[in-house]
RNA sequence: GGCGCAUUCGUCUAGCGGCCUAGGACGCGUCCCUCUCAAGGACGAGACCACCGGUUCGAAUCCGGUAUGCGCUACCA
């Protein structure tokens, strides 16, 4: 019988998640679900000094919000948990006690301070930066003269000096290392906490981890980490490592390359699909041209044999233009509710509060192919929300349109406005259009000293769904108030 | 410095020996649509497939070297 898949994302709770991890959560995940496995989430809190708090919480809270669920793990359980790393401490020292007992790891006195003077003179001297083993072969007596000096050791792995380690990866085929240059790395640290080899191996051996995905910076960790199992005596999972993804400068990406946390991007308004859909195209793709994709597509499609092993510069420009794509793919009922809370935030103050449901959905569907991030939905619709227009008188006079011709085609186009009883978008068409022929102008002359004087703005949605949306007696209102600025130029 | 990996339009990528005078997408430009802005449509610019050799009738695709970049080289993950 083949084996269920199981996977595992294992975020350290030392921030925000930021898009990097994400996107090797995404991996773990399509490729889990597409093979019907199960998908663990693990925190790898082992570095007590790192540890940030509400972690945790903020990278569930990202992970839902992306709708990467997990079957196992926090606030879901499972029969392999503790899923907390520092809640199975017991495990890894068990796991120590027993590598040092049949002679695989040993103990280490070395001080940092000596390691860090080693270090600095290797460096110095153009040597290869290591650990020299000093306490690989302590004799009895100096041990335990050492344990006489208190001082608490680290546990090392003792690897092998010489043969060699071959990782068979699924994404970079077969790498061969030199046992020689492995180091003899710190399994357990002095504070008895583990490190995450240590505690890596040992838990994906306990949750039956089929498949280690993580990214590409662990490719030359991997081959301790198969001398590892192999000295537990654990049979060896399948590796993939992710290509990197860097900023627009070509390093790692970080915090100085802008938005970087998942969190961020929700707040500038981009929507979970979007960067499910751009993440995963991002070293994964499924063919010459398909790029829009729903998250079923994906899961249905996915492999790890179309995962490319050269990093990707994330772009956001790319970004943006696919979370327009995604907004304008809302239904306007899902678009207005999305785009509620970013108007409640970034509408003026002196809008009065809480906004009208029924008037924030007549609004927003004028704008929904407007936008290419929620956050810009306030500014797209301000001047439906605010009393009073600020702008430019300059901009009611269009193209070959003098203050006079102006005000004359807005007295008239208000005079009509008056009388007309059917203010929807179309009977205001019916009237207005026919209008502008009448008073020998263009269409866009008429409706842009119109569109200026009930905006504010030359770049709108267009004119009589506007119009309408405001409602006859805002609309009056407005081209009064133009015309009163066109009085006083 | 050592070890490992990578290298196709500015960016994401397709390509796994002949279909490639290298395809798609973002961005950019022009045009169409049009009451403006978007959206949509059409067209275009943009890649000597990092470089140098080799294998082959034939190479972006295979091999070797060089260059560049990236990752690792912590009692961090």
């Amino acid at each position: 019988m083949i084996q269920r898949v199981r996977t595992r994302f294992a975020p350290s709770p030392t921030g925000f998640l930021h898009v990097g991890s994400i996107r090797t959560a995404l991996f773990d995940w399509l490729f889990t679900r597409h093979n019907g496995g199960a998908f663990i989430l693990r925190i790898e809190d082992t570095d007590a000094t790192r540890k940030v708090g509400g972690a945790v919480g903020a990278i569930l809270d990202d992970l839902r919000w992306l709708g990467l669920d997990w079957d196992e793990g926090p606030e879901v359980g499972g029969k392999y948990g503790p899923y907390i790393q520092s809640q199975r401490l017991e495990m890894y020292r068990e796991a120590t006690r027993r590598l040092v007992a049949q002679g695989a790891a040993y103990n280490c006195y070395c001080s940092q301070e000596r390691l860090e003077v080693l270090r600095a003179e290797q460096i110095k001297n153009k040597r290869p930066p290591g650990y020299d083993r000093r306490c690989r072969n302590l004799a009895e007596a100096e041990r335990a003269q050492k344990e006489k000096e208190g001082i608490t050791p680290v546990v090392r792995l003792k690897t092998p000096l010489e043969g060699q380690t071959t990782v068979h990866d699924i994404i970079w085929g077969d790498v061969v290392f030199k046992n020689s240059i492995i180091e003899d790395l710190v399994l357990l640290k002095s504070d008895g906490y583990p490190t995450y080899h240590l505690a890596n191996v040992v838990d994906d051996h306990d949750m039956q981890i089929t498949h280690v995905i993580r990214a590409e910076e662990w490719m030359s960790s991997t081959p301790c980490h198969i001398l590892l199992y192999n000295a537990l005596g654990y049979e060896i999972p399948k590796f993939a490592h992710l290509p990197m993804l860097l900023g627009k400068d070509r390093s790692k990406l970080g915090k100085r390359h802008g938005s970087v946390s998942i969190l961020q991007f929700r707040e500038l308004g981009y929507l979970p699909e979007t960067m499910i859909n751009f993440l995963a195209l991002l070293g994964w793709s499924l063919d010459d041209k398909t790029e829009v994709m729903t998250c079923e597509d994906l899961v249905k499609n996915f492999s790890l044999e179309r995962v490319s092993k050269t990093a990707a510069i994330f772009d956001h420009e790319k970004l943006k233009w696919m979370n327009g794509v995604y907004i304008r793919k809302l239904s306007h009922d899902d678009f207005a509710r999305q785009s509620l809370p970013f108007l409640e935030k970034g509408l003026p103050n002196e809008v009065k509060r809480p906004l009208s449901i029924s008037y924030v959905r007549q609004v927003l569907p004028l704008v929904q192919e407007r936008a290419r991030l929620l956050m810009e939905v306030p500014e797209l619709t301000e001047y439906f929300f605010t009393d009073q227009l600020n702008y430019d008188s300059q901009l009611l006079l269009g193209k070959d349109m003098t203050a006079e011709l102006t005000v004359w085609a807005l007295r008239v186009a208000k005079e009509r406005l008056e009388k007309q009883v059917s203010f929807d978008a179309a009977s205001l068409e019916l009237m207005l259009r026919p209008l502008a022929g009448e008073l020998k102008l263009k269409a866009g002359q008429l409706f842009g000293a119109l569109r200026t004087a009930v905006s504010g703005r030359t770049a709108t949605p267009p004119l009589f769904q506007m119009m309408a949306v405001l409602g006859k007696e805002c609309t009056l209102a407005r081209i009064d108030d133009a015309l009163r600025r066109l009085a006083g130029m």
